[in-house]
DNA sequence: CATTAAATGTTTATACAATAAACAGTATAT
DNA sequence: ATATACTGTTTATTGTATAAACATTTAATG
C-alpha cells in the first residue's frame, strides 16, 4: 500500500492528539445521548475568552462554565487542554484570503501575506503565546502556508527554495506580529501610568545602559530609538515595511542572479 | 532633574518585578540571618532543570527541592515565578561574545550574531517557550542587542534604521532557533517511533493535503520538502543560510542605494 | 421487543501548582 | 539590652488538569 492511499482514519492516528479533530476526522458517535455541545462551539468560546482575558484565563473550568457546563464535560469532546490550544491556534488561522494576483505581482502578494498574517496576531493577542510544538499541521494553518506559497508559483524556484522563502517571510510576520501585539498591550494598559509618572522603562534604561558596557546600544537608548519613541519618524508600520522591503529585495536579487546563470 | 540622573534604586522601581534583580539593584539586606542561597544559585538550578526536563518541569517546588529547601524559601529571593522565568531568560543570554571585526566585515559580523543567538536556542530548548512580555530589558539580553548593533557601527545608517535591521536579523535568528530546537526534539524522542512504523506526520499529510484545497502546498508535501526530508539537499544549516543571505543581500542593497543618493 | 453497548454530562477525588500568612529562630542596629 | 529586620519552614488557600465512578440516554443487536 502506497503512502498516498491512507484512509482519513488511518491518517488521523498518525497525527498528534488534537490535530485529527481539526481535520474533522472523528466519526460522529452512533449511540448515546445527543451531544449538547460541539467542538467548534468549545473552541470558539475558548478563543473568545482568550481574546478578552488572555491565554492564561483559558481554563477548562472557565470555558465550560461560560458554556453552561462542567469542566469535565469538555473531555468528552477534546482529549486534553493542549489539544484545545492547538485547535484554538488553528481556528485563529481560519481567515478569508485575498484574491489571487498575477504571478508578476509576487512582491505585492508576499506583502499582503505578511500583513494578513500579522493581523492574526493583532486580532488574537494570545496567538503567539501558544507554544509551537512542531511544523503546522492543522488545516487552516496549512492553508496559510499554502497562501504564502501562492505568490511564488510563477517564479523559477526549487521546492526547497520556495519553502525557505515562506519560512523567512512568515517568520518575519511572526516577529512583527508579536511586536505589534506588545505595543497594543502597552497602549491598552500602560498609557495612563506612563502619563502620570512621566517616566517609564525608557527612563530606567537611560540610567542603566552605560556607554562603557553597551557602546552601541547606548546612543539608541538615549535617543529613544530603542524604546520606540518619536511616533512621527517611527511607527510600527514603517518598521514592518522597512524589514519587509529588505527581505523582498533580497529575494528579488536571488531571482535575478538565478536568471543570469 | 533630568532622566539621566536617576539613581539605580530609582531606576529599579520603574522596572518590572524581576528585572531589577537581574541588574543587581537590590541592596543586600543588613540584618537577619545569613542567606543560605543566592539568586544566581536559584536561577542556575532552574536553568538546569529546564535544560533537563523542559520549562514545564520548572516549578518552585522542584527548583527548591533540588537545592535542599522548601518552595516558599525561594520567595525570600524572587518575588514570583514570572520573575524567575525572566531571570532564566536573561541568564541564558549570558554568553561570551566573539571579538570585534573591522567595520567592512559587517556581513560576517551579522552572520556570527545570528549563529550565536541561534545557539542560545539550541543550548536551552526552553528559551523560546518563555513568553515575551515586552522589549528586552535584562542586562544580558541587552548585551545581545548591543552585539547585534556592533557590526553596523561603521555603516551610514540612522538609529531607527539600525534598530530595524537588528530587529529583522534577531527575529530571523529566533525563528531559526525555534525550528532547530523542534528538529532536535524530534530527533531525540521521535526517531525510534518513526523507524518502527515507517510512517510519520508526512504520511498523514500526504493523505490530507489534497491538491484542490492546497494547490501550492501539495507538491511540497508530496516531495517531502515541507516536512524536511532528504537531508542531503536540505539540512537546517542550509535553510538558515539561505534566508540569512537573502536578508544580508537586502541590507547591502539598501546601503548601496543610500550611497548613490 | 428486550437487551446490550456505547456515549452523555456530572460528581467526586487526586495530585500539583503558586503563593499568602503566621511562626520560631538569628543577626544587626540602636 | 532590646527592637527590628531578615531567615527558612509550616500551614493553609485557591486554582489547575484530569482520572474514575455514576446515573442517564440513545442506538445497535439479539
Amino acid at each position: 500500500m502506497s503512502k498516498e492511499d491512507l484512509t482519513p482514519e488511518e491518517a488521523a492516528k498518525l497525527l498528534p492528539a488534537g490535530a485529527a479533530l481539526g481535520w474533522g476526522l472523528v466519526k460522529p458517535p452512533q449511540r448515546g445521548p445527543k451531544r449538547e455541545m460541539s467542538i467548534d462551539q468549545i473552541v470558539a468560546k475558548a478563543v473568545e475568552v482568550a481574546d478578552k482575558d488572555g491565554i492564561q484565563a483559558v481554563s477548562m473550568n472557565r470555558v465550560a462554565s461560560e458554556l453552561g457546563f462542567t469542566a469535565m464535560s469538555l473531555y468528552r469532546y477534546i482529549p486534553s487542554k493542549d489539544a484545545l490550544l492547538l485547535l484554538m491556534q488553528d481556528a485563529a488561522c481560519d481567515i478569508p484570503l485575498p484574491p489571487e494576483r498575477p504571478p508578476q505581482e509576487w512582491r505585492e502578494g508576499l506583502r499582503e501575506y505578511v500583513m494578513g498574517t500579522i493581523d492574526i496576531f493583532r486580532n488574537h493577542p494570545w496567538y503567539g503565546d501558544i507554544p509551537i510544538l512542531g511544523i503546522p499541521i492543522g488545516p487552516n494553518n496549512l492553508r496559510i502556508v499554502d497562501w504564502g506559497l501562492r505568490p511564488l508559483r510563477g517564479l523559477e524556484l526549487g521546492e526547497y527554495e520556495k519553502m525557505s522563502i515562506v519560512l523567512l517571510v512568515s517568520g518575519y510576520a511572526r516577529t512583527c506580529g508579536m511586536l505589534q501585539r506588545d505595543i497594543d498591550r502597552a497602549v491598552q494598559t500602560g498609557t495612563s501610568v506612563e502619563e502620570f509618572s512621566g517616566l517609564n522603562y525608557s527612563a530606567a534604561l537611560r540610567a542603566l545602559v552605560k556607554p562603557e558596557q553597551f557602546p552601541h546600544l547606548h546612543p539608541l537608548v538615549m535617543s529613544g530609538a530603542y524604546t520606540g519613541e518619536n511616533e512621527e519618524e517611527n511607527n510600527v508600520g514603517s518598521d514592518v515595511d522597512f524589514g519587509l522591503e529588505r527581505i523582498l529585495d533580497g529575494i528579488e536579487l536571488f531571482l535575478e542572479r538565478k536568471k543570469e546563470r
